[in-house]
DNA sequence: CGAATCACTAAGCGCTTGCTTAGTTTCGAT
DNA sequence: ATCGAAACTAAGCAAGCGCTTAGTGATTCG
């Protein structure tokens, strides 16, 4: 009941519009930030409340002021990464007009996002599982339209002649797998930038589809 | 100093020869079978020692005669996942004598490994992190052999001309991303056999090389 | 047989967990 | 000035945690 309202879209819940408002919008994002640093370096469960709650500089129930559960918090994090993976692909597969600059536009995206947002991108790839059956549900609806945007470019590529790829499902997961496991492996003290990274990426996404 | 001497070698710890020992033999084997699947379907920290203990059917303090905590279990478990992953891989690479077909083989017995022992294999690859830093270090020993082998054959299938790779930290690190994420998505309900993955996986790494 | 050694358990200790409650402070609106 | 609502905290509760202790019954050895 709580739950979902809290931190989603409702801009200011009464009329107010003074600084109030700001404040409870910087708690929260203070928390949000504590809770993806938390939960990316030591994982969902071995985080405490009072951890997070530290990590943003407030009281232990200072979170539930914003937050119904850590169990929410999971997946407010969860979903506001997978959107923005959505939003991510979506721009990068519009930013080009044919299936081979595509795919290199999106699978590149998607790895130097991986790897710059390692953070957010463990959460929405690793911590996901954690999720109540329900919340699980309504994130996996996003990752599906994820899943639907790569696949349609293969098919797209096929059609055209662009691509050789015997297996649109097969692929279609390997060149996820191939984005999603940057997140697992990156981090602080790794050399190469994620740019690099995303460079040699759409390279390789490439060479699977035999372009 | 129980921690080590625990699950491992010793493979009588007295003169015993009796039904002890086996009997001591199963309820470590039990015990083990029940932290892989408490940890990979629940994770580490979500794991008590108490269920452990009870999905093996034994009393909470049970598990303590075996192993000297939950830590050294994951310990026991991550390590013993290491090293069959390490023998699969250069029995796989012994089992060819070209570059290209011991990529394949490669490729392909470590995919289809990672589809059939998806739960092993998830702890090996996603339970790793919450290890001590001592044991980590010597986890990451065979992981770096691991490494090493897939590396070797790609600079042999480059020096032979069979490979054409730009980037051989790059694609090194692609083969065992595509390999390892595997275990992220297969479990029971994925029709595919471990099998079929693997020689689809064994096709895409060619592709990677551009053999 | 008797002693030693083993696997194993019932009970529980000290501590941390997620979360609540009751109350204080802050602040915009009247 | 006063009220109402919201953000926030100090304190703490019930439950669960990893692990220990004290003791039992079976097995092996001299």
């Amino acid at each position: 009941m709580l739950s979902t309202m809290t931190a989603s879209s409702t801009p200011a819940a009464g009329r107010h519009t003074g600084d109030s408002v700001q404040r409870s919008r910087d708690s929260v994002q203070r928390l949000m930030d504590a809770a993806v640093d938390a939960f990316a370096d030591k994982g969902f469960h071995a985080t405490s409340t009072r951890d997070i709650a530290a990590r943003a500089n407030m009281s232990p129930a200072g979170v539930y002021v914003h937050f119904a559960s850590k169990q929410d918090l999971l997946f407010q994090l969860c979903k506001r990464g997978h959107v923005l993976a959505l939003e991510i692909v979506i721009s990068a597969r519009d930013s080009a007009h044919t299936p081979p600059s595509q795919l290199v536009a999106i699978v590149s995206a998607f790895a130097s996002w991986h790897a710059e947002q390692f953070r957010t991108a463990r959460i929405v790839q690793y911590e996901f599982s954690h999720l109540t059956p329900e919340h699980r549900a309504e994130v996996l609806a996003v990752r599906k339209q994820i899943d639907a945007v790569v696949r349609n470019v293969l098919l797209a590529g096929v059609a055209s002649g662009d691509f050789d790829v015997p297996d649109i499902a097969v692929t279609t997961l390997a060149l996820q797998s191939l984005t999603i496991d940057v997140a697992r492996w990156y981090g602080p003290g790794v050399r190469r930038t994620p740019q690099a990274i995303g460079t040699a990426y759409g390279d390789l996404a490439l060479r699977l589809v035999r372009a």
